[in-house]
DNA sequence: GTAAGATGACGG
DNA sequence: CGTCATCTTACG
């Protein structure tokens, strides 16, 4: 714990000295909505530096934060304790927690929980003791065990317990050596620096359409501030190697500025690594949930100290330090996974714009069917555009067809219509790879009892049951739960009663396996049910040819190229439809397009068919005809006739509570205390379509509003005058996604 | 988040 | 009327 640096100019602009008397204001990563003030011997510490300070009975760790309000006299403050070494915030990342903060309706000390996350990274490096070689002393008792270990020792350091496996000695040996001054001793940091990106290298050769885009990104990022640049382009046209391009121009332009590409999936981003290390010569620094503390720390640290330039992450990796972020890349931007739905409700793509916008860097989103936010952004001229309508290596765009099931239908029990059978066999014999999609994991998505009808859902829950047959076991996808199948019906004891209904994707590929029993068949879903097999395994199994049909949930609609693919059957197109929440169309078509875009990627041709019931609806007859901006355009109609987003602002309010009274009470209490406020429409309350998940019932109210009013004002004047029962716990989320 | 004070439920 | 459990509040 050393003093930080001289204070720097507390950045109001008209040059006031900062607060006389040795006064700062710290905001800790509480869920506190606001700063507390502190004392401080001599020179105070700088904005955004990090210090710890007594909080009631404890010592907490806290960042300066920038004094807001009428503060308490200074001889009532109680001294900070210390500070940290390490890098401060950037005013940059201030402002923007402050503004997410006010935008989520979340206390900002949760917002800066986010970037503090990474506990032991303030303590700086502890160091730890490697080994080099050295000359040999002389008189050096050798043996067999030590001249081993000098063969392994090298000029780079090495940890006793690397260079003892590589000799297959014991760590005694590695220290006796060093006691023998046969080895060097050096300190070395556990976190070591990330290889810069070389950003001299040369990139691919661009097609045309690709190197106009990356001219055109690369205009915008020589002008200098904030734009939001959407790169709108078919799958397989390459956008990856066009924002490529554009983190090339953000590194040079300064020397210092660092960039970050988000993926919306951890599954993505470990061969996206690979691939950003292929064109800069040095992998990126990687941030997601799977990360083990070390490499946290790590990606933490020299992000902070901006020797990271690139970095490659999750969304969470938007409230990563960076000293100076200078570029951030939203890649499918579309998906839904940006959308954070526990803690701090957030939508990463949202507040990447939002953080470009602050900061007054560029931003760009990339898409093969970019959200209806983003397009309409386009078209009303906030956020530029550039197209690549070509696809790589002149494959064609995948022939698709609607099979409608009701001419169509599949045997009882069956769930391939013979049309889609059809195109398998012919598959077959042509030794050319099929995709069965459907996005549903497990064997039976629902367990109903002949005789009762009883339902099988999770104890204290009302989601479904899905049996998972490899497994024999009934699990919920949203609580976790598990069981195995019972035998007798839990609510009439009736024995062998349990009927599966519907399919997931074990009972297609039972029906595969039965029909076409000569063919390598796998199943690639989340929950790697067939055995051992890891997703990997199965990925690359598929792309070496291994394998003549997947089936597949939505894990592999997602940036994989098979070269040998050429047939997508997607057994339930009408599947994301029901529920029908407001973008449920929109989601399908994103989905759809992405699976079926799957199909004959490079010399062959490719096709699908999607079996559906609804042949008529629009998104399927969309992507039959292929014309996304028809559909678009549709939709659009559609959501600015009902007012709703991005042509108006919608939020969530959800109460949970395991007091099903008290949570009734409370909700309809909140919505008779509704002001009335021109342009705002409280809708509500209702039951969550899963009502109960853990014995914790839900039940939500939605505010609609004209994009002219202040969502955030009306829901805080409104929120701030009901008194709500401690048991129930109401949660915010502006512009909500999910409606489960 | 967390710990101390305030409020309320049950037992001697 | 005391003790323990739970809810509320405040943290500078």
């Amino acid at each position: 714990m050393n003093k930080a640096s001289p204070p720097t100019e507390n950045s109001s602009e008209d040059g006031e000295a900062p607060p006389s008397g040795g006064r700062v204001s710290v905001l800790f990563p509480l869920p506190l909505p606001k700063a507390y003030d502190y004392a401080c011997d001599g020179a105070a510490p700088s904005l955004g530096a990090f210090v710890t300070a007594p909080f009631g009975p404890r010592q907490v760790t806290g960042v300066v934060w920038p004094s807001e309000g009428e503060a308490p006299a200074l001889e009532k403050l109680k001294k900070l304790a210390g500070a940290f070494e390490a890098p401060p915030l950037s005013p940059d990342l201030i402002a923007f927690i402050d503004w997410a903060a006010a935008y989520t309706m979340f206390p900002k000390g949760a917002l800066l929980r986010m970037v503090m996350r990474v506990s032991d990274a303030l303590e700086g490096p502890r160091m730890q003791t490697a080994y080099i070689r050295a000359a040999t002393p002389e008189g050096l008792r050798m043996t067999a065990q030590r001249k081993a270990v000098l063969a392994a020792a090298a000029e780079a350091p090495q940890f006793a317990s690397e260079l003892a496996s590589a000799a297959e000695v014991s760590e005694a040996v590695v220290r006796g050596l060093a006691d023998a001054g046969a080895l060097k001793r050096v300190d070395v940091d556990p976190d070591p620096p990330f290889d810069p990106p070389d950003i001299e290298r040369q990139g691919p050769a661009l097609s045309d359409d690709q190197q106009f885009a990356a001219e055109a990104l690369a205009d915008v990022i020589a002008e200098g501030g904030h734009k939001a640049v959407l790169i709108d382009g078919v799958t397989g046209s390459g956008k990856t190697e066009v924002y490529f391009e554009a983190v090339v121009a953000a590194l040079k332009k300064d020397p210092e500025a660092q960039a970050l590409i988000l993926l919306p999936e951890i599954a993505l981003t470990l061969p996206f690594l690979t691939r950003v290390e292929e064109r800069f010569g040095a992998a990126p620094a990687p941030w997601h949930s799977d990360l083990t503390a070390a490499q946290r720390r790590r990606t933490w640290r020299r992000v902070a100290e901006g020797s990271a330039r690139l970095v490659v992450g999750a969304r969470s990796a938007l409230f990563l330090p960076f000293k100076k972020l200078g570029l951030i890349v939203v890649d499918e931007e579309h998906d839904n996974a940006y959308k954070q739905e526990e803690g701090v409700i957030y939508h990463a793509r949202d507040m990447a714009v939002a953080r470009g916008s602050l900061a007054g860097f560029p931003v760009v989103l990339a898409s093969a069917t970019p959200s209806l936010e983003t397009v309409v952004n386009v078209d009303e001229g906030r956020y530029d555009a550039v197209g690549l309508s070509s696809r790589f290596a002149d494959a064609a765009m995948p022939d698709i067809r609607l099979i409608d099931m009701r001419e169509d239908p599949p045997a009882q029990g069956r769930w391939l219509s013979p049309a889609l059978v059809g195109e398998v066999d012919r598959n077959l014999s042509v030794h050319e790879q099929s995709l069965l999609f459907l996005n549903r994991r497990g064997y039976a998505p629902l367990t109903l009892c002949r005789r009762c009808g009883h339902k099988m859902t999770a104890p204290g829950s009302d989601s479904m049951l899905v049996e998972h047959r490899f497994e024999n076991r009934l699990i919920c996808h949203h609580t976790g739960f598990s069981m195995p199948k019972p035998s007798a019906c839990p609510a009439c004891n009736a024995v062998d009663a349990l009927t599966p209904c519907g399919p997931g994707v074990e009972r297609v590929a039972e029906e595969a396996k039965e029909r076409w029993p000569d063919a390598r068949i796998a199943v690639l879903s989340s929950d790697t049910a067939p055995g051992p097999r890891s997703m990997r395994e199965v990925l690359d199994a598929m792309k070496a040819g291994e394998i003549d049909i997947l089936i597949a949930t939505q894990v592999a609609a997602k940036g994989h190229h098979f070269p040998n693919l050429t047939l997508v059957g997607v057994v339930d197109a009408d599947l994301g439809l029901a529920g029908g929440d407001l973008r449920a169309a929109e989601r399908t078509y994103q989905l759809l397009s992405q699976v079926t875009g799957r199909a004959g990627r490079a010399e062959k041709p490719g096709r699908a068919l999607l079996q559906t019931y609804q042949p008529d609806a629009p998104v399927l007859a969309a992507l039959a005809s292929g014309d996304r901006d028809a559909f678009l355009a549709a939709e659009a109609i559609g959501r600015r006739d009902l007012g709703f987003p991005p042509y108006g602002r919608l939020a969530a309010v959800t109460l949970r509570s395991m007091d099903e009274q008290a949570l009734d009470r409370t909700a309809n209490a909140l919505k008779a205390s509704a002001p009335i406020a021109d342009g705002v429409e409280v809708l509500g309350p209702a039951r969550a379509p899963i009502y109960r998940l853990r014995g914790v019932a839900r039940m939500r109210l939605l505010v609609k509003a004209k994009r002219n009013v202040s969502l955030q004002a009306y829901l805080a004047d409104w929120l701030a005058k009901v008194k709500v029962p401690g048991p129930v716990r109401v949660t915010v989320d502006i512009n909500p996604y999910s409606f489960l």
